[in-house]
DNA sequence: CGTTTGGTTTTGTTTGTTCCGAACCAACAT
DNA sequence: ATGTTGGTTCGGAACAAACAAAACCAAACG
């Protein structure tokens, strides 16, 4: 079942709106950076690739830069921007540290309501302790690992410069 | 900084809302089920503590009933529905399943992604495969991480019933 | 029977998102 | 200056999500 670059687009894109929330044609758009084997696409290129209006194509790509996801550069004697993926901030170095805040976040959430149960309601407390506690744990390792992780693309960006 | 129990309330709900996708009000009465010390609340209750509507609170409760996050019971002699959260399906395995299966997700669509670029654009593939090779290896880790703690808790399920 | 209680269903209303078209602007070319 | 190219900005249409109001229904009660 080999499929073709337009339903890996789709498919990325579709991955890509969901996980992070952004709008479809930018997914696509995002998608389609990924998957191009060009060094850089104008403004133009997005536009055709998606038969989308000069209007959406151009608030994508500025929410797409403004997120950092995607750069620009120019070439001399060309009046045109080339959009092309941002260097630094891969995909996958952005995703770990995305799930990493997310981690922080719901840890003190859970903190914060083990603690109001503590407090306030023992008695769901010691139901949920051993619950808790395990998951507690599950957050502990999983940090230490997005951390290890976060640590390799690092030394991999060091060592590109 | 001390936080009241309805700042708890709309901590948790916010939390809840963008974590699992739930609709504002809908994440409310579930973080309300968190944090109350009665032993169930009525379609009643749910209304009253948000100020909501009772076609709302109706389908609200439905929805969390089929999510399957709360259950109900009812006591003799009462027509009314006790609402409590769901016992088996506790707030940390289902996440922890959610984590899993959006795992694999991810997974399968950074493979297909790999192999197109490995097919048809050897350069984007060779740049980017020491990154993909350290996110794969993440993720190896991540599942198994997953998995040792998703059988803890079927440990705790077992052992209680 | 009629009425109250505990909801559900149906039908708006409000709000927000995503996109398009058209007008606009700024830089460069002629 | 006038035109062309490479965009941006400003309404607005089309659709979807979240809630509310009101009509409805079914079980229990008097």
């Amino acid at each position: 079942m080999e499929k073709s670059k337009e339903e890996i687009i789709e498919t990325l894109g579709l991955h890509l709106e969901e996980q992070q929330n952004l709008p479809p044609l930018a997914a696509r758009i995002y998608a389609i950076m990924v998957l191009s084997d060009e060094d850089g696409l104008t403004f133009e290129d997005c536009l055709e690739k998606r038969g989308a209006s000069k209007s959406s194509t151009s608030t994508s790509l500025n929410l797409l830069l403004k997120m950092g996801i995607i750069t620009y550069f120019t070439k001399p004697g060309d009046r045109r921007r080339y959009f092309t993926l941002a260097k630094k901030k891969t995909f996958f170095l952005t995703k770990l540290q995305e799930f990493l805040k997310r981690l922080e976040a719901e840890k003190s959430v859970i903190t914060l309501v083990m603690d109001y149960h503590k407090k306030h309601c023992p008695k769901k407390f010691e139901e949920g302790k051993e619950r808790t506690g395990v998951y507690l744990d599950y957050m502990t390792d999983s940090e230490k690992l997005l951390q290890k992780s976060i640590a390799k693309f690092e030394a991999i960006e060091l060592k590109e410069n």
